[in-house]
DNA sequence: CTGAAAGCGCTAACAC
DNA sequence: GTGTTAGCGCTTTCAG
């Protein structure tokens, strides 16, 4: 159902030309003045301001940037609205100091939605492009690419396109997850997380295998990724903390799956050391605070617009992938000891 | 350091000429079959289609844009991109079902990037704006009200100018909350929340002095709105437990406020019965977990496009402010009795 | 320093 | 059914 909005009576806006009539002035010393051209008289200049309070006028942007050929605008495509994404208020902020506006959409974490989501971007003629990609191939942008389109990922690459990316030092994070889990005396730690099939899932899983193998501790039954469902979370926690020999320590990969996991163990939650991927607002009033291990957002979304107005300054520069070092925050469910 | 972008050197992007041209069709053809104009033979459309996807043309939305009148877009100015959202969510999803595409811009709680925001939607001319409004006074809006221009308030409503608005039953959440609380055994109950020049803070903190002259129930040094810092809720919070006869029990009037007086309180908050106005993410896994007064995020956005809509349709419709009812979700901090 | 004319990419009246 | 012609509101050569 679209029902593009304009159904009613609205009174016309005043255009250049109008402004022109009211101030006695030709079209152009309008565009001048709008323009702040200070090769205009500055009797003209106050006269033609008069017109344009007086009328109201406020200049088309549209028309500005079709005549111009460059929007101001670059578009943002992310997983939602609704969550926290200081990805995007970066991004945001950043725009702003280069005079550029934001067009956010999200993508609902749908494959088609992100499709639609850019496509619409394109359409708009952005200047540019940041995108925290869903879908695995991207090759409904190479023609974009081809034609010069600045497209930057952030949090995982594009798939089947070459595109710039910005990326958290994921097998770091993990490194500093367990090490810190090892030096408070675990032995037996556990990871649960995203679906190998998503790329930080698959970076996050791999580097704890590594760990593991490194530290020669048990591996077998300990590595649970999976698409993150409250009960394959649920599942997964419990399978890790049976047996003869449970999991003292716990590496959770993202956010969604720390919570989860909270949920599942309730009042249990000061009894197994825990380090979460990712850190959230509320994670310090939570007892025991939680221990995380921090991406750096604002430096990611900074980097994503350095990135894409360097390319869209030369369009032919090599294709850049930057790695964003993470942080391990203590806070007190990471630092729990085993049970003795 | 305005740099738009665009320096380098970026194909031309096929035009529709260079598509009509292509197919050997005139212009009018291809704007035809792009606009799916049932009117053209299906032989001609297959070649306008060959010829649209040889070139990888896709239709300048602008240009679209400036020729219809009309930009099938809506604005969004909310306090920040960075928190939850659920409204702007809610938005996003019902302009979808509109054929409408949002243009989230962040005002970050300061009057003049507000001001900013809402001028550069109106410089591209969107359908119309949904705000959460910062700024007392939005007469800078009354020539674009006067134009036609559909405007929804959320949350608050706007200052100075008649709009529309959908807000929060806030005295019927308060009142909720207190009853909560005195049906559990309180009679001491404290009110911590925003400060009264803001039209939250005022319209909470009115309710629940209306409650407690309601109840009989103690009023002094029991109210305390103000700014939200770290800082003051905490003073506020001390005083309230202080004195021969100390609160037991605290309404909180939005979720800062809830978070900064569970920070204070740490590891004491299960001695203090609470109940926050608003709800969040995690509330559930907090021990004990949060008895929060619910907001209806998703049905606010979802009646401001409809109220946008119906402006839309009909300027010169009543301006109407729309209530939407909150819910008290008990999950335990609420519950709690007083102590013996 | 200012003004007339062309045209950005597209759609909407009209002819054919 | 299809092509021609205007023009949306603005910027921009290029003459005055």
């Amino acid at each position: 159902m679209t029902d593009r909005l304009g159904g009613g009576v609205r009174r016309k806006r005043p255009t250049m030309r109008d402004v022109a009539r009211e101030a006695g002035v030709a079209l152009r010393t309008v565009s001048r003045v709008v323009n702040s051209d200070p090769t205009v008289g500055a009797h003209l200049v106050s006269r033609v301001q008069a017109a344009i309070s007086a009328l109201d006028y406020a200049p088309d942007e549209r028309a500005q940037q079709l005549r111009r050929g460059t929007s101001g605008t670059i578009g943002a495509a992310v997983r939602n609205l609704a969550d926290a994404h200081p990805v995007l208020s970066a991004v945001d902020m950043a725009s702003r100091s280069h005079g550029l506006a934001v067009l956010a959409m999200s993508t609902e974490d749908d494959e088609a939605r992100e499709r639609e989501a850019v496509m619409s971007m394109c359409g708009r003629r952005v200047d540019g492009i940041v995108i925290e990609p869903i879908g695995t191939s991207h090759d409904y942008l190479s023609a974009e690419l081809a034609g010069g389109l600045p497209l930057v990922a952030v949090d995982r690459p594009c798939g089947g396109v070459e595109a710039d990316a910005v990326l958290s030092d994921n097998a770091a994070g993990i490194g500093m997850a367990y090490r810190q889990l090892s030096v408070h005396g675990h032995r037996r730690i556990a990871y649960i997380g995203d679906d190998e099939r998503i790329f930080t899932g698959r970076e996050r899983a791999a580097a704890f295998r590594a760990c593991v193998a490194a530290s020669g501790g048990p591996l077998s039954g300990m590595v649970h990724p999976g698409v993150v469902t409250s009960s394959r979370v649920a599942s997964a926690l419990a399978s890790v903390l049976s047996g003869p020999s449970p999991a003292t320590a716990l590496i959770t990969g993202n956010v969604a799956t720390t919570i989860e996991a909270l949920r599942y163990l309730g009042a249990d939650a000061g009894r197994l050391a825990l380090v979460g991927f990712d850190d959230f607002t509320l994670a310090d009033i939570l007892r025991p605070a939680l221990t995380v291990v921090a991406q750096n957002s604002a430096e990611i979304g900074r980097t994503a617009i350095d990135l894409l107005t360097a390319r869209a300054a030369d369009p032919g520069r090599p294709v850049q992938t930057v790695t964003i070092p993470v942080e391990l925050i203590a806070r007190g469910s990471g630092e729990l000891p085993p049970p003795v």
